[in-house]
DNA sequence: CATGGGATTGACT
DNA sequence: GTCAATCCCATGC
């Protein structure tokens, strides 16, 4: 028997907000619970990416025909990309539906599961605390791939995010790996956490 | 149908 | 610091 949702589970409202910048700041501290796989994984969220509309020349939805059809639809679903052939990543879409907008979920510190997170990880050298950093790494580490793409985070009891503790000091800095729009810093880390994924330099938001 | 780029990662110099 | 693995998808012939 899977648990029901609970009633600290972020809704349509959260994710409905616009512009995306709010949410993709308000997401860090929040947990992302997976069951799937069979076994209770999560973590806090600490690092996070916005990406916008048609008028972002980062984002995927500008290109790729799957994320415009995902992307333009209902915030609060999730977006599973696949990069490099190799590693799934996570996207929750937000704002109004055709926005076109969503936020990159890029790591995580681990709180439930954390035997289970390291056989998937297959990493028995890394430090705890590194086993969910990386967008690759946290969805190898929550089960989350490419067959979750389109499951609805406001009301799925396998897959979905709770309100958390929002970090004492959020810092900004450019996103990491693209090369369009690269001087806009749209992601957000918590600046005390030891689970942020790249250690680029950013600037005080709060 | 052939080709090339990409929201990454870990191993290695 | 460098580099290759690997596959989805868009584009072009």
């Amino acid at each position: 028997m899977t648990p029901p949702i609970s009633d600290d589970t972020l809704d349509r409202d959260f994710y409905e907000k616009s512009p995306v910048l709010v949410v993709a700041r308000e997401l860090l501290g929040c947990v992302l619970v997976s069951r799937l796989g069979g076994t209770l994984t999560s973590g806090r969220i600490v690092e996070t990416e916005a990406y916008a509309g048609l008028d972002d020349p980062a984002s995927h939805t500008v290109r790729l025909s799957r994320s415009r059809a995902r992307m333009g639809g209902h915030p609060g679903l999730a977006y599973v990309h696949r990069s490099y052939g190799l590693h799934d990543t996570l996207n929750v879409v937000t704002g109004a539906v055709g926005e076109h907008a969503a936020v990159l979920i890029r790591a995580l510190e681990p709180v439930d599961g954390l035997e289970v997170i390291r056989e998937r990880r297959a990493a028995p050298t890394i430090a705890d605390h590194r086993l969910l950093a990386g967008p690759g790494n946290l969805a190898r580490g929550l089960a989350i791939g490419l067959s979750n793409d389109g499951r609805d985070l406001t009301a799925d009891p396998e897959l979905h995010i709770t309100r958390g503790e929002p970090p004492a000091s959020i810092h900004a800095s450019p996103r990491i790996g693209i090369t369009k729009a690269a001087d806009w810093p749209w992601r957000f880390f918590d600046a005390d956490s030891r689970s942020v994924s790249a250690h680029r330099r950013g600037t005080l938001v709060t």
